[in-house]
DNA sequence: GATGAATGAGGTTTCATTCAT
DNA sequence: GATGAATGAAACCTCATTCAT
C-alpha cells in the first residue's frame, strides 16, 4: 500500500512525464492528456500543479536546467586538484557522459533552443534570459580553467580565456546536436581526440 | 508594369516567405494564412503549390540546406589555393561569415533541429536522413583539408581528421547558438580565435 | 470562543454566502469553490449540505423569496389601521424601501429570472411554479386593498383589482430594474411620485 | 438553386438563430454548435464572423436593441395626431402587442438583463450602458408626450414627466415578465385597463 | 463531519485543408 | 489558376463532483 505523494513528489512526476513526452514527440505533438496519462493522473490534475501547458513547459526547462547545471558542478568537483588539461578532460569526459548517457532527455534541448525563438515573447524572454544565465555560468568554469592553464605556465599560448570557453562549448553543443541526427555517431571518441586537440593548441606556443 | 511570375518563381516567392515566417515566429506558431500573406498570395494557392503545410516546411529546409551547400561550396572555392591552415581559416570565415549575415534566417536551424526530432515519423525521418548527408558532406570538405595538412607536413600532430571536422563542425554550430540567444554576443571575433587555436593544435605535434 | 454552529446555521452560512457571490457574479460565473470560500468552509462541504450547485441555487431562491414574502407581509402589518390609499402607499413604499435598501442582493432577481427561462427543464419548472405562486400572493394583497377602497368608496374608479394590482407590481419590478442599470436612478423618490398618481386615478371616476 | 448569402446576411443568419437558441435554452446553456446547426453552418464559421461567444451574445443584444427601438419608433409614428391621452393608449398598446407577440423572442431581455450585472467587467459596461441609454430613449418619448398633455390642459395633474414616464416603462417590463412566468397571464387585457387607469390619474387634478 | 486533491466530461476556440466560384 | 469562405477535427482548459483521509 503506497502512501499518497506528497506535493513536492507529485510535482516533480509531472515535470518528468512531461520531460519525457516532450522529448519524445516534441512540445507542440504531445498532448496534456498524454502527459497526465504518462504520470498516472488524470487530465486536471495537471492543472492543479500548472498553469498552463506553457507553464509546465517552462517548469520543465528550468529542471532541466537545473540538472544540466548540477552537472557541471559535480564534473567539476571530479576535476578537483589536477593540472588544467587534467580539469579539461575531465569536465568534458563528465559534460559528454551526461549526453550520452542521457541522449533521451538531451532531446529537450532542441525542443528549449526552438522555444527559445519561437515562443510566445513572454516565454521567449524567460527562455532567453535563463540561456544566456546557464551559458555564462558554463563558460565562466572552463575560461577559469583556461586562465589557470595559462597562469602556472602549463599554457603557452596567450588566449582570450572566455572565447575559447565559448568555442569549446560550442563543440559540446554541436557534437550532441551531430550524435542527434546520427545514431552511429560516436560522440564520446570523437570528443576525446577534439579536446585533446585543443588543449595541445594551448600548451603550444605560436612559432 | 509586372508580368505574371511563373510556378517556379511563384513557388520560391512562397517559400521565402514562408522562410521569414517560420524564422521568425516558429513553424507551429506560424498560420498558412500568414505565410500566404505574407507571400501576396491567397491562401488557397498555397495548396496549389505545396500537399501540405508539413510539406512546404520540409521544401523550406530542402531550400535551406541547398544555401547551405552553396555558401560551403563558394567558400571552398574562394579558399583555392591556399594551404590547409590557410583554408580552414577561410572556410571557417566564410561560414560565420554567413550566420552572422543571416542571422534572422539562422534561426530556422533551431526549428530544423527541433523537427527533426519532434516531426512525424515520415518527416522526421526525411529531416534525419538530410541532415546526415549535409554534414557528412561538410564532415568531408574539413577532413580533407585536414589530411591535406597532414600530408603536406604542416599540420605536425597525428589526429583522425573526420573526428576533428565534426569538433569543428560541432563548434560552428554551437557558436551559432551562443549568438542566437545574446545578441551582444560576437560570433565572428570568438570564432576568429576559436578556429586558430585549433590550428595552433593541429601544427604542433604533441611534447 | 466560538461554539460549532449547528447543521441549520452551517447551512444558512452557506446560502448566504451563495447569495453574495450569485448576486456579484452571477450563477454562471461563480465556482461552488468561492461559495465554499465565502462561508469560509471547504468546497466538499457545501455538498454535504447541498445535493448540487443548481440545488443551491434553488435553495437560494426560496431563501429569497421567503425574506421578500417576509418584507410583503411586514408591510402589510404596518399599514394596517389605514384607509385604502394610505395602506396601498405604506405598502408600495415598503416594498421599494427594501429594494433600495438590499440593492446588491436584489441584483439575485435578475439571476432568478434568468433562470426561470433558461435553466434546466426541471429546475425551470420549480422557479416558474414558485414564481407564480409569490406574484399571485402579492397580487392578492394588492388586489384586496384597492377592492377594499372601492368597497369604502374611497375609490370611485370602477377597475379590476387584480389588472390593477399586476400593473402595480409590474412597476416596482420595473422601477427595480432600471435602477440596476443605473446607479442615479432615484427609484424612492420615483416609485413616490409614481404610486400617488396611479391613486389619484383610482379616486377619480372616469368623467 | 440558391446564391451564397452576401457576409451581410450570413451574419444576420447567425445572429437570428442564436438569438433563437439563447432565448429557448438561455446563454449559459447554449453550444456554439447548436447556434451554428441552427443556422445551418459548420461550428468554425461562426467564429468567421464573431470573436467569441461573448461577442455573438453581445451583437445579439445590439441586434434586439435595434428592433426595440425601431417598434417604439412605429408605435410613436402610429399614435401621431392623436391627443395626448391617445397616443398613451396606442403607444402603450403597440410596445405591449410586441411583446405579446414575441414572447419567444422577449426570453432573451431576462438573458441580457442578467447579463448586465452578471457578465465580465468590459462586457457588463457595454450592457449597463447600452440599457441606460435605450431606457432613457423611451423615457423621453412617454415623458414627451406626458408634458405635451400637461401643456394642452388635457392632464390636470401637475406630476413630474419623467418620473411617471419610469413608473409606466416599469409596468410594461414587469408586466412582460409576468406573462414570462404565466402562460396564461392576459398582458395585453391588463395594460389596457392599467394604463387607462394611469390616464385617468393624469387627467384628473387631485382634489 | 469536514476537507481538498483528484477527476474527466464538456465547452470554447483554433486552424489546416477543401472546394465552389 | 487563384481565391477565401466554410469546415470540423482536435486540443486546451474549466469546474462540478467525488471520495480517501
Amino acid at each position: 500500500m503506497t502512501r499518497r505523494p506528497s506535493r513536492k513528489e507529485r510535482k516533480e512526476q509531472i515535470i518528468l512525464a512531461a520531460a519525457g513526452m516532450f522529448a519524445e514527440k516534441g512540445y507542440a505533438n504531445t498532448l496534456v492528456a498524454e502527459v497526465a496519462s504518462a504520470a498516472d493522473i488524470g487530465k486536471g490534475t495537471v492543472y492543479e500543479y500548472f498553469r498552463s501547458k506553457d507553464d509546465l513547459f517552462f517548469t520543465v526547462f528550468e529542471y532541466f536546467v537545473e540538472q544540466t547545471r548540477r552537472v557541471a558542478e559535480e564534473a567539476l568537483v571530479g576535476a578537483a586538484g589536477k593540472d588544467a588539461a587534467g580539469k579539461l578532460v575531465a569536465y568534458s569526459r563528465a559534460i559528454i557522459a551526461w549526453m550520452a548517457g542521457h541522449r533521451h532527455i538531451y532531446t529537450l534541448s532542441l525542443e528549449f533552443w526552438a522555444a527559445s525563438v519561437s515562443a510566445s515573447p513572454e516565454l521567449r524572454d524567460r527562455f532567453e534570459g535563463s540561456f544566456m544565465e546557464t551559458y555564462e555560468a558554463f563558460r565562466k568554469i572552463v575560461a577559469d580553467i583556461i586562465q589557470e592553464g595559462m597562469d602556472s605556465g602549463m599554457f603557452q599560448k596567450r588566449v582570450d580565456p572566455r572565447a575559447i570557453a565559448s568555442g569549446i562549448m560550442g563543440a559540446w553543443d554541436g557534437l550532441g546536436l551531430q550524435s542527434m541526427f546520427d545514431p552511429a555517431f560516436d560522440i564520446e571518441k570523437t570528443a576525446e581526440a577534439y579536446i585533446k586537440l585543443v588543449i595541445n593548441g594551448l600548451m603550444n606556443e605560436t612559432t
